[in-house]
Formats: C-alpha cells, sequence, structure tokens
RNA sequence: GCCGUUGUAGCUCAGUCGGUAGAGCACGUCAUUCGUAAUGACGGGGUCGGGGGUUCGAAUCCCUUCAACGGCACCA
C-alpha cells in the first residue's frame, strides 16, 4: 500500500485486455467518465481484482478493472443491498426507537432485521414503501468512512443500537470497520454501494414480515424480519411476481385438494389422510423403489411400531431424541366417566418408533454373522412418528407421521466406498426416472448433542467426503447438521416455491452398532463391530411424492398418473363400446375411469383436463363402429384415432413404469 | 416452540355502523343425446374454527384456545 502510494502513475487493465495509464488514487468513476460520459452514467460499482467495490474508491495500485453497469448480473446484488439500506433509513424515520441489525442480501431479494417492541405487520408496507420512495426520490450520495473500532461502539452504543455495537465487537480485531452514509443516515456496512440512493430505481416491493432470532438463536430475542424484493425495472419486478403466482399454482396442499389426492385435519395434524387417488401413486412408488432394492441386492424387513423405552434408553434416543417421540405409558387406563386418564403416574413407558436402525440392528443380531455375510442391506418401508414442533409442520413435506424407504447397511469399514457408490448408482438411477434434476448434495458435520468420540467423527465424515469426491460429486458441507449418531449425505430438492428439503439421505454411523452391540466374526476369528450405512432414496414417501406434485405441476407421467385415462362416451349411443373399453382397460390393471354422464363432451373433457388426465379415450357412435378410439392427450389440440387393440397395447406399453 | 397473519357452505370468496348470512363453482332433481376445455331451469346445503365474556341483540367488539398459512428455530 505504502509503495503504491509513492508511486505516481499506476496501470488499469480493461476487461478487453487494453491498459491506461491513471494517476494513483483515481477513482472507478473517473476512469468511466476518461473512456466514456456514457460509461460513467452507467457504471454503478467497479470490479477491483476481482472483488466488487465502490466507484468513489481510490485506487492506488496497478489493477486489473471491469466497470458494473445496471445490466450487468452483478447489478441486482447492488440495488438489493442498497434498497435493504434505503429500507431501514425509512422504518427508523417512521419508527424512531427501532434499532437496525443486519439486512443481507437473499435469492430474489432481500431482509432486514429489526427490533422494536411492537413488531411491524404487513399494514405498515404502505407507508415504508412510501418514505422508501422519497428517500430514493432525495437521491442522496452513499459516503464510505473508515472508523475507529472503539469510536464505532462507543457512537452506535450512544445511539441506542446495541445490536449494531455487539455485531462490530464481534468482528475480527483486524476488520476495518466501515460505514456507509445516504443523506443524515448512516448504517455499518461492508458495502460496496451504488453512487446514490437514486440508483435503487423504483422496481421494489416489501413482501412479508416474519419473526427470526437474533443471530438464528433461539435463546435469543425475536425481532421483526421484513422481507422485500428488488429489480432492475418494473417489468422485471412483474415477471418475479407472476412466477411467484405461477408457483402458488403447483402448492402440492392445493393440488393435493383438487386432485382429490390426500387431505389432513386438525385432530390429525401431520399425519396423512390418503385418498384412493393419491395412495395409487404410493402404491406405484412402493412397487417401483421395492423393486429397485431387490436389484440392488437388499431384503426387505418389517419391525415393531411400539418398543419399550429401555431399548431406546440402549440405543441413544431416549437421551438424544425423546423430544422428538411420542411416548406411551404402559398402563392401562382408567375408564371411568370423568376421571384422569391414569389413576397413578405410569411408571413403564413405551414409545413409537421416530426410526427403523435400533430394529434393523435386532435382526442383524439374531444369530452369529460372519464378514462373509457382510455387506447386509435390510430396507423397510417403516412407519415413524416423531413429534415434530407445531411450527415446523408443513403439508406433505414436514410431517408427523412418516413411511420412509429406509435401509440399514451393515458393512466393514473398507466397504463403506463401495456401498457408497452403489447407493448413489441407486439414487442417480431413480431420481433421473422421476425426472429430478436439480438436486444439491450436502455433507452434514457434527452437531453438538452426539454421542460417539471425536476421533469416530473425524473417520465418519472424511469417507463421506471421499465418496463423494471419488464419484466425482460436487458437495457443500453443512456445518453441525449431522444425525446425532453420525455425518451425512443430504440430498436437497427445491419445492414450487425454492424452498430446499431433503429427500435422500446417507449417514455413516460408527456408533451404534458398538452401542447395540452387533458384532461379525471377522477372518481373524475376532468379533468386530460392523458400521452402519442409514439410507433412504425416497426420504419418506410423504416428502417424496409431495415434491413429485409440485415438480410435475399436478401432470403426472402416465406411469404415475393416479387415473391414466377415462373413457368418454360422446352420447348413450356409445356407452356399451365405452363400457367394453373400460372392462378391458381395468382387466389389463390400468387405472382407468369410464365417465358416462349425460353431460356434453366439451363437458367431460373440460372437466378431466383440470383434473390433469392424462388421455381421454372419446367414443362416438363412428368408433363404437369402426372398433377404434380417439384419443385425446392432455393439453393436446390434436386427437389421435386408433384402432382398439393397438391403442390398447400401446397404451399399456406407455403407461408401464420406467423400471 | 417463537413472531406475524388468517379461520364464514365441499371449494374460492363477499358480508358496511353490532340487528340474526350471501355469490360463483360443486352437489341433487328435471329437461336436454349435444363430436373435443363449462347446456338450461329449479332445489338442498352454514351453531360464521372451539370455549367464555360485553350487549336487549355478536360472523362483526373483548378474552382465551385450537388449527392453518408465511417466516424463525428444529429436521426425511
Amino acid at each position: 500500500m505504502l509503495a503504491a502510494s509513492k508511486k505516481t502513475e499506476i496501470s488499469i487493465t480493461l476487461p478487453d485486455g487494453n491498459s491506461r495509464s491513471y494517476m494513483a488514487g483515481t477513482t472507478g468513476m473517473e476512469i468511466a467518465e476518461s473512456i466514456a460520459k456514457s460509461l460513467a452514467k452507467a457504471a454503478i460499482a467497479i470490479e477491483l481484482n476481482g472483488k466488487m467495490c465502490d466507484l468513489s474508491l481510490p485506487i492506488h495500485a496497478d489493477a486489473k478493472i471491469r466497470l458494473i453497469k445496471r445490466e450487468d448480473p452483478e447489478a441486482l446484488e447492488l440495488i438489493r443491498h442498497d434498497c435493504a439500506h434505503v429500507l431501514a433509513e425509512a422504518v427508523q424515520t417512521l419508527f424512531p426507537g427501532t434499532q437496525v441489525t443486519i439486512g443481507p442480501n437473499i435469492e430474489n431479494g432481500f431482509f432486514y432485521d429489526f427490533a422494536r417492541n411492537q413488531p411491524f405487520t404487513t399494514e405498515d408496507f404502505v407507508a415504508i414503501e412510501k418514505k422508501m420512495q422519497e428517500i430514493i426520490e432525495r437521491g442522496a450520495s452513499f459516503e464510505r468512512e473508515v472508523w475507529d473500532r472503539n469510536d464505532a461502539i462507543k457512537y452506535f452504543r450512544s445511539k441506542g443500537e446495541n445490536y449494531k455495537a455487539e455485531i462490530i465487537e464481534d468482528l475480527p480485531a483486524d476488520q476495518t470497520i466501515t460505514i456507509y452514509r445516504q443523506g443524515d443516515w448512516l448504517d455499518l456496512c461492508r458495502g460496496p454501494h451504488m453512487p446514490t440512493v437514486k440508483h435503487v430505481g423504483n422496481a421494489f416491493k416489501l413482501m412479508k414480515v416474519a419473526g427470526a432470532y437474533w443471530r438464528g438463536d433461539s435463546s435469543k430475542a425475536m425481532l421483526t424480519r421484513i422481507y422485500g424484493t428488488a429489480w432492475r425495472d418494473q417489468k422485471e419486478l412483474d415477471a418475479h411476481l407472476h412466477l411467484l403466482e405461477e408457483a402458488e399454482k403447483r402448492d402440492h396442499r392445493k393440488l393435493g385438494r383438487e386432485m382429490g389426492l390426500f387431505h389432513l385435519q386438525e385432530e390429525a395434524q401431520g399425519s396423512v389422510f390418503w385418498h384412493d387417488k393419491g395412495f395409487r401413486i404410493w402404491k406405484v412408488l412402493e412397487g417401483y423403489i421395492r423393486r429397485k432394492q431387490e436389484e440392488f441386492g437388499y431384503i426387505e424387513v418389517k419391525t415393531p411400531q411400539l418398543i419399550h423405552s429401555k431399548f431406546w434408553e440402549a440405543s441413544g434416543h431416549w437421551s438424544k431424541y425423546r423430544e422428538n417421540m411420542f411416548v406411551v405409558p404402559d398402563v392401562v387406563p382408567n375408564t371411568e366417566e370423568g376421571e384422569k386418564v391414569f389413576k397413578e403416574d405410569p411408571k413403564e413407558f413405551m414409545a413409537l418408533k421416530p426410526m427403523n436402525c435400533p430394529g434393523h440392528v435386532q435382526i442383524f443380531k439374531q444369530g452369529i454373522k460372519s464378514y462373509r455375510d457382510l455387506p447386509v442391506r435390510m430396507a423397510e418401508f417403516g412407519c415413524c412418528h416423531r413429534n415434530e414442533a407445531h411450527g415446523a409442520l408443513h403439508g406433505l413435506l414436514r410431517v408427523r407421521q412418516m413411511t420412509q424407504d429406509d435401509a440399514h447397511i451393515f458393512c466393514r469399514e473398507e466397504q463403506i466406498f463401495d456401498e457408497a457408490k452403489l447407493f448413489l448408482d441407486m439414487f442417480v438411477s431413480t431420481y433421473k426416472d422421476f425426472g429430478f434434476n436439480d438436486v444439491v448434495l450436502k455433507v452434514a458435520t457434527r452437531p453438538e448433542a452426539r454421542i460417539g468420540s471425536d476421533e469416530v467423527w473425524d473417520k465418519s465424515e472424511k469417507a463421506l467426503m471421499d465418496a463423494a469426491t471419488a464419484m466425482g460429486y460436487k458437495f457443500e458441507i453443512a456445518a453441525g447438521d449431522g444425525a446425532f449418531y453420525g455425518p451425512k449425505f443430504e440430498f436437497h430438492v427445491k419445492d414450487s416455491i425454492g424452498r430446499s428439503w431433503t429427500c435422500a439421505t446417507l449417514q455413516i454411523d460408527f456408533n451404534l452398532p458398538v452401542r447395540l452391540d452387533a458384532t461379525y466374526i471377522g477372518e481373524d476369528g475376532q468379533k468386530h463391530h460392523p458400521v452402519m450405512l442409514h439410507r433412504a432414496v425416497y426420504g419418506s414417501f410423504e416428502r417424496f411424492l409431495g415434491m413429485l406434485i409440485e415438480s410435475y405441476a399436478g401432470k403426472f407421467p402416465l406411469w404415475l398418473a393416479p387415473v391414466q385415462a377415462v373413457i368418454a362416451p360422446i352420447t348413450s349411443e356409445a356407452a356399451d363400446y365405452a363400457r367394453e373399453i373400460h372392462k378391458q382397460m381395468s382387466a389389463m390393471g390400468l387405472r382407468v375411469e369410464l365417465d358416462e354422464r349425460n353431460e356434453k363432451i366439451n363437458y367431460k373433457i373440460r372437466e378431466h383436463s383440470v383434473k390433469k388426465v392424462p388421455y381421454i379415450f372419446v367414443v362416438g357412435a363412428r368408433e363404437a363402429a369402426d372398433k377404434t378410439v380417439a384419443i385425446r392427450e392432455l393439453g393436446g389440440e390434436n386427437q389421435k384415432v386408433k384402432g382398439l387393440e393397438e391403442a390398447l397395447a400401446d397404451f399399456k406399453k406407455d403407461a408401464s413404469p420406467p423400471f
């Protein structure tokens, strides 16, 4: 820095590779002006040696630069972040005494967390947005200042901004403390910002309010978070809002009701009432994954639902997982009207299984296993109950009773790699068949509440990362998100509005077999503990089906569709023929319905189209006479007329599962 | 669990100032036999989420409770 500032001239390299000389201390804005007036007008920030900076920042050394304009992808980040500052100023102007905390960008927008005695409501949005408009209209410049750390803490404390002061106190000692002014208002911020507030523009909208814990810690204060979105122009904003509207139409809860797939009700919150049509999809999913499991060498078992607390004590669930378990007193309840349910405090407890793993270990432990028996791949469509927090429940995606396509692989340590590979093969081929492309792999590492030594955790985490790397999988690390017994792979899929859910998972567990004393006899004749891999491909049938509904927007491919075709006679003249077709198709194991109602064909077509039935077989007098069917595909304009026999053979073929 | 919002017919929603509940779709009956996204007429349907209170009178005001929704925290 010192050496550079002595230099009077510096060389600036532009994106096209050309270099120009400037006086040291020249700013990005001055460079833009020297190139073209229009560029100076359009520039909103500068990328300095790969790092985004303010246009007003003096440059003291040779550098590669790129001027950022509004149409560049980076512009959205700047617009949104500046908009968050404008929001904060507006809120503090309108509601004095409100403390500001943090206000980062998120996907498609930003939020700002405020501390105020009385939370904001969406009704405050009108006034806040109006004030934001005023602030933008006024168009103050963003001015960066470097402050002394202690002065900054003192300043924010004196203003009653305790959260900001706390943030500064926790910053690393060598961190430069910068604040940005916009007119009379200022905020602690590392920047960068656009030249003025005016650059934010008008294409912003406050979206929702929500509570959020300070520092994401539920033992700390609840702040009020205001979410907003901001774009380059009105057209982009409108497009975004339209996208959200469209996404709402794909909501599995809405489609589930409309298509008659399932329902939920108060008395069984978090547990699903599967209707005939929904359960048809379930059965197809179950058949598919059962065939897959057989192909991949799994055995299938069934273990108890209700097991004594002593068992859960041994597995570690009683101490680490009990708050999520449904505990059932092992007592005969009082049947006297108006009396307490239990005469005395129950002493013995059973619990509904929250996981299948300890049960599978019991099966593994029956008899003596040799190293030659490993790996044992033990699968179960296990119905588990978890007492999830009320606020966590969400349609099919987060329930309290779920059926997992669960399996546990008991193997030797040196088999982990092959088993992980085999699982990845199974996962990839399955998700391909369901059309999920955008899956993110995360490696979840040790949580605070855990069992097992750090040495074992080191080994497990490394094993997972090595397996992923060896398989060519890119992954993110989700620190502290592991299960209490081991680290895991989480395969994340996004729902219609972009929330990410874990479906498939693979978890390494060196702990449970030791805890429950599962052993095999090794080549050396000695007892050894196997490693256990917990894994699921769908995750749970509930969540996977919910994700499928959203991903297909209810328009299931033929092999999954709850109703694959409706046979619709045009008039009663063709009714006998329609009945015959329906009978034949049902006998072929196809899921078909007959619509004999005395309604116009238009009406029938509209109704079944709205219900997203993939095919409608329209038959009138003509088809009955010729022994043909007119096949109308969902959303299609044209129909295909085929001979009945050919049509049924083709349909059967098209309707068969991909595996 | 925490913060906010919402709860009226099967669904989507209206209901003003507190005066005893309404529409469209769906459903039922009748008529219509109509060839590719809504045929017409008539009819039935609600303890206004539950409980309590204020009031001559509550869907409407107050308290409480439950659930759903959006987040947070927690997790397949």
